[in-house]
RNA sequence: UGCCUGGUGGUGUAAUGGUAGCACAGCAGACUCUGACUCUGCUUGUCUAGGUUCGAGUCCUAGCCGGGCAGCCA
C-alpha cells in the first residue's frame, strides 16, 4: 500500500455533479471555497470540508479559494486568522497548495462590464505568491452595501423596525404562518434614506435593519422577510470603526461567492433550507455572470470527539486542556501537535466518502490509517516507560556490547544504528510477571526472553527490599544468542525491548489517551462528565541515548509501546517531551 | 395536523434496473528478534408493505423511523 493512498479518489454525489458541470462547460474555470468564521481552531470536522474543496478544485484544475467569513465582530477575533490559515496549508501540503487561492493584498472587488452590465469581482491569485493574502468577507462590505441599495430599489428590501422581540413574533413557527410587518410597504425613497441614516449610524443597536421581501407565509422559515444587516456599533477586527451595520450570513454568503467567482458553494446540511435564500438574493440581483449554486453534504462526526466549536471552546477556557493546540484536541492543530500526519489525516477523511445523511465515523478508522501511515514512515527506537532495573551478572561492570538495530525494518533500504548492552538495563515493568498469567511470553522466573536486537537472556533471582517491595532482577545474558553468533537462531517465545542503565537518556513522555470514555460525548446531558480522566497520563522515561538528538517533527516508533514525536511546544534542550501519538495495536491486552 | 431531507452489516461506504462489494471493528488461525507489521479464514446488511419488471438496494405508492428549520450566529 502506498504511503498516499488519496490520489485516487472515489466519486460522489457532489463530484459527480462538478463533471457534468465540466462538461456541459457551464463556467470558465471550476472554482470552489473554504468559508471558515474566525471564531476557533479548525477540527477534524473541517477537515472533510477543506478536502472536498481543495480536492475538487485539484481534480478540475480549478482553484480553491480560502475566505474568511467575518461578518460577526461581535463574535470573530484576529488571531484565529493565522492559525486557520497555517492549519490549512499543513492539511494540503503536498497535495492541492496549487489550488490554494488567496487575493493580491488589499485588492477589493474591480469594476467590470459584462454584456453591457456593470459587474464586480475580485482578483485572486495563488497563495503561494508574494503578497498574497486569503479573501474576507468583509472585504466586500463597500460591495454589499451597494448591493443592498440595489434591492432596496428593486422594492426586494426593507428597512424595518420591529425590536428583536417583535421580528421573532411576527415569524410565526414552523406550522403557523407569520404575519407581515407595519413596515414592509415603505416606499423605496424612505427606505434609502433610512439604511443609509443606520449606516450613519444614526440609531442604537437593534433599532432598526435590513430585510428582505419575501413571503411572511413560506413554509420555510429563512424566506420569511430574512435580515440582511443588522446595526452593531462595535469595531470589527478588520475594518475597524468603519461600519456599525453589518451583513447577516445569508445575505453576505452567496454574493461573497459571487464575488469571487465561485461556481460550486459547498456547506453542511444544516443549510439546505437556506438554499433558497441564496438563490433568491442572486436571482435578485441580476448580475451578468453565471451565478454560484449551493451544495450541501453530511458533517463528518468522529466517536469519542466533541466537534462544536462552543464546546471546544469551554475545554480551553475551562484549562480542561492546555489550548486549542492541546494533543487530545480534535483541532489539526493538536492533531498536528500529537504527531498525525496530513497524509493520514487526508487517507482517513477522504475515506469516510461524501453523503446527504448523517453519520457517526468510529474513531478506530483513523487510529487506523494513523498506524498504518506511522509504522511506513517511523524510524524504531527503544525506550522504556515504567522501567524495572536488571542486572546482567555475567557482564562486568563498564562492559559494553555493540548491537546493531534497524531504524525502519518497513523501509526498503533499512539503514542501522548502533545500542549498547551494559551490565545494568532497564526492561518495561509490564514485561515481567513473578506470577505469569498464562500464555505469558515476557520475562519471568526461570524463564528466558530474548532483548531486541540484543541477545537472550534468562532471568537467575528477584532481589526484593524488607517489605517485599521489588529493587531489580539478576539475570545472565546469552551471548552466544546475539545476532552473527553459532546460537542466534536460538527460538523464544518473546522478545522484549530495553535500554542500557548507564546510557539511558530521562524524557517526559506524555501518554495520551482518547478524551472521552462514551462514543457520543456530545449526546450526553453534559459532556464534561465524560471526560477520560486517563486521557493524559505523564511519565519519566528511559529513552535510547540517540533520542538526544530529536527535533519536533520527527516521527518515532518506540518498540512495541506505539508511536512518538518531540512536543513541539514544550522539548527543548534542557528537556524532552515526547507525545504519545498512538499505541501500537495490542491484541494480547488484558 | 407545516416545510425540507434522508434510511445498505456494529461503523463508514460501493453497487447509477443485472452475482449486495470494499474498508474499519470483531472472532479464529499462520508467521514473527516488535503479542506490531504481513497473511489466511469467519461472523454480520438493503427500514416495512404493496406495485412495475424476466429481474428492484436502485423505479412507483403507502407507511415506519431518523435528521434539519422559528438567532439581529455562521
Amino acid at each position: 500500500m502506498s504511503v498516499d493512498d488519496t490520489s485516487a479518489i472515489p466519486s460522489d454525489f457532489i463530484r459527480d455533479i462538478v463533471a457534468q458541470h465540466v462538461a456541459e462547460h457551464r463556467y470558465p474555470k471550476i472554482v470552489t471555497r473554504f468559508p471558515p468564521e474566525p471564531n476557533g481552531y479548525l477540527h477534524i470536522g473541517h477537515a472533510r470540508a477543506i478536502l472536498l474543496n481543495a480536492g475538487i478544485a485539484r481534480e478540475n484544475h480549478g482553484h480553491f479559494n480560502l475566505r474568511f467569513d467575518d461578518t460577526n465582530p461581535a463574535k470573530e477575533e484576529a488571531h484565529y486568522v493565522d492559525a486557520i490559515t497555517a492549519d490549512i496549508k499543513w492539511l494540503i501540503a503536498g497535495w492541492a497548495d496549487e489550488q490554494l487561492t488567496f487575493k493580491p493584498a488589499g485588492a477589493v472587488p474591480m469594476t467590470q462590464t459584462i454584456a453591457g452590465k456593470t459587474d464586480f469581482q475580485v482578483a485572486s491569485l495563488s497563495a503561494q505568491s508574494p503578497g498574497a493574502e486569503p479573501f474576507t468577507a468583509s472585504n466586500y462590505f463597500d460591495q454589499l452595501y451597494d448591493y443592498a441599495l440595489e434591492l432596496i430599489k428593486h422594492g426586494k428590501a426593507y428597512v424595518c423596525d420591529l425590536s428583536p422581540d417583535d421580528t421573532e413574533k411576527y415569524r410565526g413557527s414552523p406550522t403557523e404562518p407569520g404575519k407581515d410587518s407595519p413596515f414592509r410597504n415603505r416606499t423605496v425613497e424612505e427606505n434609502l434614506d433610512l439604511f443609509q441614516r443606520m449606516r450613519a449610524g444614526e440609531y442604537p443597536n437593534g433599532a432598526r435593519s435590513l430585510r428582505a421581501k419575501i413571503d411572511m407565509a413560506s413554509p420555510n422559515m429563512w424566506l420569511r422577510d430574512p435580515l440582511l444587516y443588522r446595526i452593531r456599533h462595535i469595531a470589527h477586527h478588520n475594518t475597524g470603526h468603519k461600519w456599525c451595520i453589518y451583513p447577516l450570513y445569508d445575505y453576505a454568503h452567496c454574493l461573497s461567492d459571487y464575488l469571487e467567482g465561485v461556481t460550486h458553494s459547498l456547506c453542511s446540511l444544516e443549510f439546505v433550507v437556506h438554499r433558497p435564500l441564496y438563490d433568491w438574493v442572486l436571482d435578485s440581483l441580476k448580475l451578468p455572470r453565471p451565478l454560484p449554486h449551493q451544495y450541501e453534504f453530511a458533517k463528518l462526526i468522529p466517536t469519542y470527539t466533541i466537534m462544536s466549536k462552543r464546546n471546544l471552546l469551554r475545554l480551553v477556557q475551562g484549562k480542561v486542556v492546555s489550548g486549542w493546540d492541546d494533543p487530545r484536541m480534535p483541532t489539526l492543530a493538536g492533531m498536528r501537535r500529537r504527531g498525525i500526519t496530513a497524509n493520514a489525516l487526508r487517507r482517513f477523511v477522504i475515506g469516510t466518502g461524501i453523503t446527504t445523511y448523517d453519520g457517526i465515523t468510529d474513531i478506530a478508522a483513523l487510529e487506523h490509517v494513523v498506524r498504518d501511515e506511522l509504522n511506513q514512515i517511523a524510524e524504531r527506537r527503544l525506550a522504556v516507560l515504567r522501567p524495572i532495573k536488571l542486572v546482567l551478572t555475567n557482564l562486568a561492570a563498564g562492559e559494553t556490547i555493540a548491537c546493531e538495530a534497524v531504524n525502519n525494518p518497513q523501509s526498503e533500504s533499512p539503514t542501522k544504528r548502533s545500542l549498547h548492552l551494559t551490565r545494568e538495563i532497564y526492561i518495561e515493568q509490564d514485561d515481567f510477571a513473578e506470577v505469569p498469567p498464562p500464555k505469558f511470553f515476557r520475562l519471568k522466573p526461570g524463564g528466558e526472553v530474548r532483548l531486541k536486537y540484543a541477545c537472550i537472556i534468562s532471568l537467575d533471582k528477584i532481589v526484593k527490599d524488607e517489605v517485599g517491595n521489588l529493587v531489580e532482577l539478576h539475570g545472565t545474558a546469552q551471548l552466544d544468542t546475539r545476532s552473527g553468533q553459532p546460537n542466534s537462531s536460538k527460538k523464544v517465545k518473546g522478545t522484549i525491548h530495553w535500554v542500557s542503565a548507564s546510557e539511558a537518556m530521562d524524557a517526559e513522555v506524555r501518554l495520551y489517551d482518547r478524551m472521552f470514555t462514551v462514543p457520543e460525548p456530545g449526546a450526553e446531558a453534559d459532556f464534561l462528565q465524560a471526560l477520560n480522566p486517563h486521557s493524559l497520563e505523564t511519565v519519566i522515561a528511559k529513552l535510547e541515548p540517540s533520542l538526544a538528538a530529536a527535533t519536533p517533527g520527527q516521527l518515532f516508533q518506540f518498540e512495541r509501546l506505539g508511536y512518538f514525536t518531540p512536543d513541539a511546544r514544550d522539548s527543548g534542550h534542557e528537556s524532552r517531551v515526547f507525545n504519545r501519538t498512538i499505541t501500537l495495536r495490542d491484541t494480547w491486552a488484558k
